[in-house]
DNA sequence: GAATTAATTGAACGTTCGTTTTATTCTCGT
DNA sequence: ACGAGAATAAAACGAACGTTCAATTAATTC
């Protein structure tokens, strides 16, 4: 057999993207074989080939995406008030939003770093630090301005990502809690944490219409 | 050849399991082979397999042991108090303190959950989830007794430790923050985002001597 | 409808994997 | 001095790995 009927390069491509995340994300990267990921997708493992030149190739487009797609929304959510909770509380809830939309890809950004090469390393980490330092900005802004209590910007700013983030661990979305149920309860601790007092208007000031 | 001057069972086993940690921790358990894991160690493939019927069992003795150490180091370091603000000073510390001091197992046990069996990973989740619970009882105790502001404790629960386990994600030994200075910078940040006011008493009161 | 291009197959490549087997050498109690 | 058993080496096992290549068919173009 050769070609087969109705086949279409971008619905295949789209559909190794798809598996690649789901599978990557279920048992990771170095787990999951190229045979395997052929067959959930329904192509033999040679056919992958003519979409990604190598298993680390794909992996590395995955995260790529996913990190630009994070910038975006950020980009997009973002406000342009100068107040601080504020802005701080537009990150959370877009940080919240996004992850909790995108776990498997997110989880596949974070667990999977180390199967990188030196080069396609250096490149995710990049878009990752240009994203944390949004948040460190916002925080520093808000200490000057006497709104938020902390004693070091950098680990305050690790520390608010780390637990904002942690919400892909245990979040299922056919759950009790909506995304913005969810949302609204990681930013009163975010609030808390950062000493910050959340006045009315910020409540309900949502970045997503 | 076959036995060499001066093998010791004894030595070797722990050799293995401290290279183990190592090249898992900085690999992943799916990338680090046998046969790279027993030339750290200097000896044969294998010689192994005479301490470690599989490596999946190696993988599951490993984490079973930090996390067996880490509910012992708790029992240790857990005071018999009754206030919720000392006791919840006492659970980040101790936290922060194990996790820096063995950041590989950590990673390790954080990490691989992926890898196990699913009886194994049920032995382990069990360790984990009884560790969890002395947290989230912390947290209902303060809550009742109006010391805490929470939400919803299980979330919070998940998110402080989230949040303080962070700390093996950026922390080097041999950085300008001691392991101490780390600490109180956490506890700050909980104590602020579980909504306590931090008494005089408890800023000294020291889990560990 | 022939020529061209796109999409995929099936088989094969050399390598590495976790693990087993067998033989050999060292250590230690007696 | 010696037998027992602990500790290891060396070689081999079949299976699976990522990847390549030639062949083949479907869709598109003219």
């Amino acid at each position: 057999m050769a070609r087969t009927t109705g086949s279409d390069g971008g619905r295949t491509e789209a559909a190794i993207r798809e598996a690649a995340i789901s599978l990557i994300a279920r048992y990771g990267y170095e787990a999951v074989s190229m045979r395997q990921l052929a067959a959930e997708v329904g192509v033999q493992a040679a056919a992958l080939y003519r979409y990604f030149p190598t298993k680390e190739d794909l992996l590395f487009t995955l995260m790529r995406e996913h990190m630009e797609g994070l910038l975006a929304a950020w980009d997009a959510a973002r406000l342009a008030t100068a107040d601080p909770r504020a802005r701080l509380a537009a990150f959370v809830r877009n940080h919240i939003r996004f992850h909790v939309e995108r776990r498997h890809s997110t989880h596949v950004s974070n667990m999977e770093l180390r199967s990188l090469s030196r080069d396609n390393l250096t490149q995710i980490l990049r878009l990752r630090t240009s994203y944390e330092k949004e948040l460190r900005q916002i925080l520093r802004d808000g200490a000057e301005a006497g709104v938020f209590v902390i004693d070091d910007v950098g680990l305050t700013a690790i520390a608010i990502i780390q637990m904002i983030t942690g919400v892909i661990v245990w979040f299922r979305p056919d759950e009790r809690l909506s995304v913005e149920e969810v949302a609204e309860t990681y930013l009163s601790m975010t609030m808390r944490l950062t000493g910050a007092e959340m006045p009315r208007e910020v409540q309900h000031v949502h970045a997503h219409a």
